[in-house]
Formats: structure tokens, C-alpha cells, sequence
DNA sequence: GATCATTTTGACCATCAGGGACATCGCCAG
DNA sequence: CTGGCGATGTCCCTGATGGTCAAAATGATC
């Protein structure tokens, strides 16, 4: 089924059933009416592939996921594909997970399928060490910055991860906790993790208090079950703990299980304070501390920021998405 | 930068190329050697619309998703992807959510870049009264039997929903639980929500208790705030329960916060029974008691169907694959 | 050293399914 | 009768593949 054979049907000539499909003018009624009732009938539809050759374009745009362990990515990722079909493109979606050949697998199919754009979600300098460089098409970095990294053909949407992190502390500070550990993501390969490390910083040197990373830090992945092994090393190290800030939901929420398992008790032994806001911290008991990430905004911005280098050629920008601190119950007063 | 381009720079033809960068034989080494070093230097990719145009085939695997909100998903979903990139496809994740334009949109994405195959997580029923019904390309449903659908193009993997869903009250009424609510998908149009509800009628017939589904039962999306809703309702409904089961972890989830923030205790008061084994089940306090379905089991024979489908032509088939029952700590013995 | 066989290479063309430039046709108004 | 316009068709182009055939290079054998 080919368009001349829709052509041949119809009695029409290919220009003309081209001009229907595509809605282009200079069609009588009549042509119209009979074309598309062939179409309809035979359940036509153009091959992508043989206009996309002629067209030189494409309507994918690949979203590049790591971490798929991270609970704020699902609601993103679903909100950003449904910006990108709302307005046509088709959506075509890779989990990397910190595995360095997954990455360069992701590279590889983006190469193949020549999207119009990327949009990389989780993750950030290790994609562009990687095989993502050579692909000259718009990306956006999504929940991170490309400010200060160096690529100023890339986008970027991101919370202010510093500020976030400094009052999560902060909020810590004012419940009266000072022995307070974090759990981080890896600060060497994350730039919003890096970021938020050093909002912890600054927060712990305005209270003049000493933060010794060897002892006060863990690193781990952002997942549940990394959230609950990292936790048991800080408590290792930190046995007279009183207060958890960990970068994510997930890592906070694998956390509070290690402290329970350890026989002590959320929030009255120790408080913690998480990051992300996903759905779930609220449905917890208690319910979870966290710094909100505005999901929605962050998907909706990164989508305008491509389209709009992908359509009009704007030069990249960068935005920084508005957070809220949201208490809950997992951070209390510290009792005297 | 075609692949004529390529010829000419390293003064070959367009012939050796192109046998060069499909791996055919009869090419020098030498020759090898240097038009790979043209490819490398020049970074050059061949068109893959050109190329699937001319050979009539492409890449994409659509993997078609409902239900965005149900955390089983995502793990699902980022093994199969996994196993699909590793096969040399690439993966096409459409979401799409209990709207029936979404889904014609996902049908006409499909439509449009012609995927050699589509998984269907999630939902079913609905998908083949719309848009999907013309694409005649394999298609596998995982999480749901189309067995009873009368489609015999279509393969399935699915878990035994209802023998599942009878365990699950069986433990509760094995604990001496009666009084049992049911919290569940729509029985109407999901499939293995149905199944499910048949089991759990099944359990309660082989006990002699009769099953009031209009009070006994809430149908739900499977969401954190939609359990929170149906359990509300079921509570107004069943003041008196001691027990329920949940069709989905998160159903579940959202379920024991309805009950604590009406003041009840879980399981103290009222026993709660899942269904999915979520990584998060077992991070709650207490544990959530749940069924736990293969999740990794479904993802690769799933993909292992469809690529049986799309390479030998293999016909339909339907794989069960094995649960599991997970105690937990959220269904207890009721107290006399 | 000549002959034949084999491998390497490439030019050429058709093909894939569309899109767009341009030509043509018919029709109407001036 | 001609200029203008809308409707329609013809032809070539997109980038790669594959087949055919032939030229050239290499190797083996007598």
C-alpha cells in the first residue's frame, strides 16, 4: 500500500493525495472527499520513513533516563511525553543505568534514529564525556545544571539545588540538630548532587559548625535499597546522630528502614529530611520532610526550551524551577 | 555527509563502503581499515531512514503504557528496555492514562512510526476497541491474559491473576479475618483486575461467605490518592471491616493512610494485602503482606515473545509465569 | 611466462515511499 | 483572445541497498 496505489484508486495523481494527507491547499472538495474515503477504507497511512528521508526531519525526541530506581522521575517522564505528543513529536524513551555502556547503547540508538532533540533526565556530565557529543542536535539537562559545565550549546532546567539543600539543613539547624549526617549522590559525576553538597556546606559554616565529609558523608546511588545500605555506614560512623538529610526521596525512604532496623525510631531518635517531594513521602508514616521539586514545572520548561531551539533556533538557556520545603513529620524538635 | 561523501574521501567506491559498514565480505583489509577511519574521523552515521526505507524494516519496538502511576511499571519497564537494547532494537515508551484520546494518540504514534512489535503494559481491553486493532504487527499484552479476548494475533504473559488474588484473601481469612474489603481495578475493562475479582470471589465461595460486591467492593485506578479515595469510601461502606485487599501495592499504600488518618491502626485494626511486591512494600512499616508478581519474569518473556513473533513468525502464545505470596507485617492475626 | 581462477573493486541502475518544483489544463473575467 | 488562478499531473530527488557486470589485481598452476 503505497501512496500511488491510493493515487491509482482514487483516480486521482500522487501530488494530489500527498496535498490531501497533508493538509496543504489547492484541493478541490470533490478530490478531497474521494481521497479520503480511499484512505479510510484501506486504512492508508503514510511511511514515516520514506517522508522522513525525503524531509530530512524527524518527530522523535529521545529522553535519556538514569537512575531508574529515582520515584520522581516516572511522574516527569510521563508529563514530559505528554507535552511532546500534545504537540506532535513522538517520544522515544532510554533508561541508562550507571552502567557506562548503557550510556554509550543510548548514544549509539540516538545516532540512529537522528532525533530532533535530546532531553537527558538524571545523570549529567558522564553523558557528555561520552558518545553524546558528537550528536549536534539541542538538548536539555533536566534537574541539572550546564551552566557551569561548559557546553553552552545545552539547555538546561533545574531546581536551585544549592539554596534547596541549604534549607533542608537549615530547617534541621532550627529543630536544634547539629550532629546531622547526609546522604548524597556521587559529587564527583552529579552536578546536582555537587550543588546541593555544597548548600549542606555553606548552611553548616553560617552556624560556624565544622562539616567533616569523611565522617558526616555517605555517598550512594539514589534508590532505595543504595538509601538503606548508605544509612547504615553513616550510622556506622555517626553513632550519636540526631538528624538524616538525604538528596532524594528514595534515598531518605531506604534510610528510615535502616534506622528502624537498627531499633531506633523516625522521628523521635532521629529526623530525617529528604529531597524530591515525590507523592509517596506524604502517604508515609511519618509522613516524610522533604524539599519539593516542581515535577511539573520542570517538565513543561524543559519541553518549551527544546522545542523552541528545535523550532526557532534560540540559543540555549538556562531556567531555574522554584521548590518549596514542605515539614512533615520526619524532622521534629530536638528534645533537650 | 552521505555515504557517498564517505567514498569519495577515502577513494573507494560507494559499494565497498557500504559493504564495509554492513559487514559483507569480499572487502580488503586495507580497504577496511581506511574507510573506517574516514567513518571515525568524520563521525559519520548512515541515514537509518534511508536504510529502513530501502530494506522495509525498522528498529522501534513500541512499549505502550497504562497506568503511569503504578509503581510496578517502571522496573518492568526499564528491564525490558534493557533487554530490547540489547538486542539491537530500540524502544518507543508511550504513556498513556485513562483518557481514550491518549490512547488514539499512542495508536497513531504507532501508526506513524510503524514499530516492528508492541508491548502493552497495563490495560487492555480498550487498547484493541481503538486504534491498535489496524496495526497488524505482533503485539504482546504483558500483565493481562488475552487469552479470553478472543484476539489470537496477540500473545500474553501474565501472572495467574486469580489463583493470586485467592491466595491473598485466603491468608486473610486464614488469619480469621471475615470481614474483608476488596479494593480493585475496574473489573470492566482491565482484564487482570476481572481475574483478580474472580479470585477473590472464588476464595470467599470455597469459605461459604457470601460477597456483597456492592459493598464489599471499590474499583479504583491503581494510584496513591485513588487508594486513598476507594478506601475512604469502602470504610463509610464496611465500618466494621478488620481486612483488605488491595489490588495493587500502591491501591494499598494509599489504603493504609485512609485508615490511619481515620484514626485506625494497621494491622492492629485492620489488615492490609497488596498486590505487585513493589520494592517500596517492604520499606513501609510495617512491611506491606503482598503478592508478589515476576516482575523481571514478565519483562523478558514478554520481549522474548514479541521477538519470537517478529523474527520467526512464531505464532501467539500465552506464558504464565509464577507469584509469589509475601507475608509482610500488615496482615496480622485478627484478635478474638 | 602464459593461462586460468579467484578475489577485490566499482560503475550503473532500479528500488524504497514519499515530497516538491514546475508544467499543464480548464475555466473565468476583462 | 489572453492573463490569471486554481486544480492536477509529470518528473526528479532524498540516502542507502542490492544486483549485475566488468575491470583490475592477485594468486596458483602448468
Amino acid at each position: 500500500m503505497t501512496i500511488r496505489d491510493i493515487a491509482r484508486e482514487s483516480g486521482y495523481g500522487v501530488t494530489t493525495v500527498s496535498r490531501v494527507l497533508n493538509d496543504q491547499p489547492n484541493v478541490s472538495d470533490e478530490a478531497r472527499e474521494r481521497i479520503l474515503e480511499v484512505v479510510r477504507r484501506t486504512n492508508f497511512h503514510l511511511n514515516s520513513n520514506a517522508k522522513r528521508l525525503k524531509q530530512q526531519t524527524s518527530t522523535g525526541i529521545a529522553v535519556v533516563v538514569k537512575g531508574s530506581k529515582n520515584m520522581l522521575f516516572p511522574s516527569i517522564l510521563e508529563q514530559v511525553q505528554s507535552h511532546l505528543v500534545d504537540t506532535g513529536y513522538a517520544c522515544l524513551i532510554n533508561y541508562v543505568d550507571e552502567d557506562d555502556n548503557e550510556v554509550e547503547e543510548a548514544a549509539r540508538i540516538c545516532r540512529e534514529l537522528r532525533p530532533l532533540g535530546i532531553l537527558f533526565l538524571g545523570g549529567d556530565i558522564e553523558h557528555f564525556e561520552s558518545g553524546f557529543l558528537h550528536i549536534s542536535v539541542p538538548c536539555v539537562l533536566m534537574t541539572g545544571s550546564a551552566f557551569d559545565l561548559g557546553f553552552d550549546s545545552l539547555s538546561s532546567v533545574t531546581t536551585d539545588d544549592a539554596f534547596a539543600a541549604e534549607c533542608a539543613i537549615e530547617h534541621l539547624l532550627a529543630l536544634g540538630h547539629s550532629k546531622i549526617g547526609v546522604l548524597g549522590g556521587f559529587i564527583e559525576s552529579s552536578y546536582p548532587s555537587l550543588q546541593r553538597y555544597r548548600g549542606c556546606i555553606r548552611a553548616f559554616e553560617r552556624h560556624r559548625l565544622n562539616f567533616d565529609a569523611e565522617c558526616q558523608f555517605v555517598a550512594s546511588r539514589f534508590s532505595l535499597s543504595d538509601g538503606y545500605a548508605a544509612m547504615e555506614r553513616l550510622l556506622d560512623r555517626m553513632p550519636d546522630l540526631t538528624a538524616v538529610f538525604a538528596m532524594s526521596d528514595v534515598t531518605a525512604i531506604g534510610a528510615i528502614r535502616a534506622i528502624r532496623d537498627r531499633g531506633s525510631r523516625v522521628p523521635e531518635d532521629i529526623s530525617v529530611v529528604g529531597f524530591d517531594g515525590i507523592e509517596m513521602g506524604s502517604f508515609l508514616t511519618p509522613k516524610l520532610a522533604t524539599v519539593r521539586q516542581d515535577g511539573e514545572a520542570i517538565a513543561s520548561r524543559s519541553v518549551k526550551l527544546l522545542l523552541n531551539a528545535i523550532q526557532n533556533d534560540s540559543a540555549a538557556a538556562h531556567e531555574i524551577v522554584p521548590f518549596c520545603f514542605s515539614p512533615g513529620e520526619s524532622a521534629r524538635r530536638l528534645e533537650a
